[in-house]
DNA sequence: TCTAGATATCAATATGTGTTGATAGGAGGT
DNA sequence: ACCTCCTATCAACACATATTGATATCTAGA
C-alpha cells in the first residue's frame, strides 16, 4: 500500500491511458504484432488524426512503442508500463481478498 | 484476445472507474479495511458530496461494496471487478512479451 | 413528533478530453 | 526541385466529467 501511495499519480496518468474504448481497441489490435498507423487508421474507419492522437497517449503513458521505417511509423505494445499495471491490480486484489475481516466505526 | 474483445466495453468502464486520482485515492484508503463515508470525508479535507459521488462511481463499476449500519453507511474493496482487470492485465502482458518477434508491413 | 446527524442527489459551473478538418513536417520517388 | 504519400500537430468545437453548494432522504434519539 505504501508502494501504490507513491505511484499513485504515476498510476492515474497510466490508467488514464487505459481509460477509453478507442485506445483500448488501438491495444488489441497491437496485440497481434506491430502495426503502422495507416493500417490502424484502416482498420477503425476514421480520420488518420484520431489514432494518432490515441497513440501519442498511449506512448505518453509508455504503453506502447514506436519505430520509423521509411514514410511509415510501426507501433507496437511495449511491457514497461504494463508491468506498473501488474503491481497495481495485484495490491488491489490481495486488499481486497483481506477485507470483510476488518470492521471499522466512524 | 479474443475474451478481451468480447469484454472491451466492460473493461472501458471498469477502468474509467479507476482513471481519477480522487478514486484511486479512495480505493488506497480502502485497502486499510472498510471505512464510512465521514471518515472519507474527513480524510481527504473535501465536502461530503465530492466522496459520495465517487463512490457511487466506484460502486457502479463493482469495485466496492456498501453496507449500512444505522446512519452511517461502510464501503469496502470488493474482489469481483478487479478480477476482470487481472484479466485485462494479463492478456497486454503476454502480448507485450510475444511482441517485437514479428514485424510486418502495410 | 421534533431535532440533529449522515449520506445521497440535484443544479450550476468549470474544466478536461475527444473529434474533426486543416495545416505542417519528413521521407521517398521522379 | 517537385510531387506524393504518411504522420504529427494545431485550432475549433462538442461532449463528458468533476466540483461545489444546496436540498432531500433516512436514521436514531429525545
Amino acid at each position: 500500500m505504501v508502494a501504490m501511495a507513491s505511484s499513485l499519480k504515476k498510476a492515474a496518468e497510466l490508467i488514464h491511458a487505459l481509460s477509453d474504448g478507442t485506445r483500448l481497441a488501438l491495444l488489441e489490435r497491437l496485440k497481434g504484432g506491430e502495426q503502422c498507423v495507416c493500417e490502424l487508421t484502416d482498420a477503425m474507419k476514421t480520420g488518420q488524426s484520431r489514432p494518432s492522437f490515441h497513440l501519442k497517449v498511449l506512448k505518453d503513458a509508455g504503453l506502447v512503442e514506436d519505430r520509423r521505417e521509411g514514410r511509415w511509423v510501426y507501433y507496437s505494445l511495449s511491457s514497461q508500463a504494463i508491468e506498473e499495471l501488474e503491481d497495481l491490480v495485484d495490491s488491489l486484489k490481495k486488499a481486497a481478498k483481506a477485507a470483510g475481516s476488518t470492521r471499522r466505526w466512524c
